[in-house]
Formats: structure tokens, C-alpha cells, sequence
DNA sequence: TATATTTAAATGATTGACATTCGAAAACAC
DNA sequence: GTGTTTTCGAATGTCAATCATTTAAATATA
């Protein structure tokens, strides 16, 4: 009989639940992240705290400094156009070595995100389309042939989905983007590089840039 | 008074301890890093070293297994292109945006480590050679605009550091070094985007793909 | 009000301990 | 001798308790 668990660290498991409380904005940008405080909380040692501090550190999502302490991260309005910026750089040529990957069933696995777009959008559950924007692009990406550059963009990802909770209160924007995947979708179909590598620049800017140009971070 | 000494926490001295044991080749690829061990030579404790050891995995420099400890990278021809790749990618973006920060200043410091490339080279002192080379492409990239990108970039360097360690046996490939770099500077003086780039990437695909061409890693 | 001093809290780091797990050695079967 | 099972030691993940140092906040002083 296998009775392993599998037995994924505690650190990584902790780190997730911080992750979901940033993002649930039960824990805001800025906060002070107390170790002692923490592993009173989550009923863990202190050691256990400080490794999940760190990975979520490596991803940027808190900032430590030595001795001061650990903050979550905040994004000023420069975050997030580097953010776009380096978006931008990886997509780009991940969805270009993607693309040979593509097959019929993955755009039909894509085509059903799409579907839940709209859903989700009609829900009002911002939340949720959040995570399906996640789950399409990292789809793509993941068909492309370099590990690191996806494993770079998965933590880019991390990034990206913290600075959106910022903006979920500006819903209008959120409309098109059904109709962004789904031309995006269309791009993609077409196989034609050139096509794609537009489409993939004017799709980031266009969704993105549109949040961060009308609002204030 | 303030005699404050900007103490740099434990770990990241074990950690950059660490890294130039491996560059050194006092620890190889593969060799397994065994904590307690690490701790009673370093004397220091199981969890500073566990710290360091997590900066490592970061940089991918070592891989770690939950609960099959920590081995050092080893890196396949794959992972060679791999690595070339995102250089490419993340080097010639850098490049484009450091372009304009370019000033007489940095070309007199660039000059004189393309000069010191011909001296490390005569004397062939590979290790020195291969910083040198470090230190010139990381210079140019910190004049990039964007932090993120010189963030990953440092940690790409780090691997880079790593795997040319490996080569250090065929230093025929290496005489090539200081007239790439003068070439890749004149290119830059030029100011012309086009020039630079397809300079970069023309640079880069030349001296690793030479490397890795004619040789087995 | 501004400056200096004291104090309390948090971090970096240590030690020692323990359960669990992995891999290798030993014992066993074929 | 080869293959399988069992045993056992070593290493990791985790914990708890501790301490020096530093930082920031509270207090007292000028």
C-alpha cells in the first residue's frame, strides 16, 4: 500500500494562504507582515513563516528588509508599466514558440475560458475573471518550449493578478475583456507569426494600459 | 557616531560563500549539499544555511527536493540553449532601452574592461575573464530603465557564471572574447537600434553557440 | 516644540530536539 | 547470483525556547 502524501512543505502551503488573503484583500499592500504574529495565526513555528515570507518575497509579492521587516508590496504607477513591459517581452515570444505547439483541443480548452468570461463577467465576480485571464495566458505559455521562461512568467503572473485586485472597483473596464480573448483567440488561430506578435502587444497594452491610464494606482 | 555596519544578513554571505566554491569547482555539479554539514563547516546553524541554500534555489543555481535535500544544478545542452535564449531575449530589450542612457563616461568604463579582457586573456586567467564578461554585459544592462528585467538578468548571469565554468577546458574558445566585445561596443557607439541588436543577438549566438557547438557539456 | 533617553517589540540567529521519510545496507527468498 | 523485502541510519521538515541587536515608539528632558 502508498499511503505517501506527497507532503508538500508547510512554507509552500502557508505561502499560498498568504497569497489568497492578499488577494481577498483581507491582508492590504503595505501591511506589515509580523513573523511571530503569523505563526501565532496559522498555529506554525516562527521557521516556517520566515521561509514562506521568502518565497513570496522572490516573487515579489512582499517586500523584506533587513532587520525592518516584511511589507506586502505596493505598485505604483511605474510597477505596473515595467510590469506590462517585461509582460509584453515574454509573451511575446513565448506565444511564438507556442505556436507550432497549438492543437485543436487546446483551442477548444481556450475557447470554454473564453465562454466562462463572459459568465464570470456578467457575474460581476471580478475575482474569477481574474483568475481565468490567469489561466488562458498561462495555458499558452506553458506550450512554449523554454522552462525558464515560463517558470519567470508564472511568478510575473503572481505579480500581475496582485496589482489587478487593486483595480476591481473600476468594473467598466473589465467588459472587453471576453471580447479580448476571444479576438485574441482568433489571432492565434490564423498560425501567422506577425499576426499573433500584434495582437498579443495590443492586446496587453490595450487591456492593461486601459486600467492603469483612466485610473490611479 | 554611528558605527552601524550595514549588517548583511548571515545567509547571504554563505550563500555568495557558496556560489564561488562552485565557481571555483570546490564544489561540483551534482554534488550533494547536505546541511548539517554545511553548518558545522561554515559554523554556522542548520537554518542560516537552510536561508542560503533557498537564495540558491532561486537562482536555480541548486535544485532542491522536498525532503531529498539539495543537490547542485547541473546543466544539460538543453538548458545551455535554454539560458541563450532568454539572454538573448532579455539582453537585447536592455540594450535597446539603455541605448539613450549611453554617455562618453561609460564607454571610457566599457573600454577599459575590453582592455583588461586582452590582458586576462594573454595570461589566461579564464576565471577573471569570464567576470570581466559579467561585468561588462551587467553594466550595460543596470543602464536599462526597466528594474525588473536587470533583476532576472542578474539571476540569469548567475547561471550563465556557472555553466561557462564548465567549459574553462577549452580555452581555445575564449581567445575570441576581446575582439567580440570591442566589436559589440562599436556597434554601440553607432547608437543605431537595428545595428545593436543585431549585433547582440549576432554576439551572444557566437560566442555561447561556439562554446556549446563544438563542445560536450 | 524639539531633542534626548528609555523601553518594548521584532528580527536575525542559535541550539537542541523529534517525527517522518529516503536510500542504502542487510537479510531473505528464489 | 539476482531479485525482493526488511531494517536502520541519516537528512530533512518542523518545532520550541532562547538571546543579542536593532528599530520604532513611548517617555522624559531641555
Amino acid at each position: 500500500m502508498n499511503d505517501t502524501v506527497l507532503q508538500e512543505p508547510l512554507s509552500h502551503i502557508i505561502a499560498e494562504h498568504l497569497r489568497q488573503r492578499i488577494w481577498s484583500k483581507d491582508i492590504h499592500f503595505g501591511d506589515r507582515l509580523v513573523e511571530s504574529d503569523l505563526a501565532e495565526e496559522f498555529d506554525v513555528s516562527r521557521s516556517t513563516i520566515r521561509e514562506a515570507l521568502r518565497i513570496l518575497e522572490h516573487e515579489e509579492l512582499v517586500m523584506n528588509k533587513a532587520r525592518k521587516g516584511t511589507y506586502v508590496a505596493t505598485f505604483s504607477k511605474h510597477d505596473v508599466e515595467e510590469i506590462i513591459e517585461l509582460r509584453t517581452l515574454l509573451e511575446t515570444e513565448a506565444f511564438m514558440q507556442a505556436l507550432p505547439h497549438l492543437e485543436e483541443q487546446h483551442f477548444k480548452t481556450l475557447n470554454q475560458m473564453t465562454e466562462q468570461m463572459k459568465v464570470k463577467t456578467d457575474e460581476e465576480n471580478w475575482n474569477d475573471l481574474f483568475d481565468l485571464d490567469m489561466q488562458f495566458h498561462g495555458y499558452i505559455v506553458h506550450l512554449c518550449s523554454n522552462s525558464r521562461i515560463i517558470k519567470i512568467y508564472n511568478s510575473l503572473q503572481i505579480q500581475i493578478r496582485t496589482y489587478l485586485v487593486h483595480l476591481d472597483q473600476y468594473y467598466s473596464s473589465f467588459q472587453s475583456f471576453h471580447k479580448e480573448h476571444v479576438d485574441l483567440l482568433a489571432a492565434l488561430l490564423t498560425k501567422d507569426s506577425e499576426i499573433v506578435k500584434e495582437k498579443v502587444k495590443n492586446h496587453i497594452t490595450y487591456v492593461e494600459e486601459n486600467l492603469l491610464g483612466v485610473h490611479q494606482l
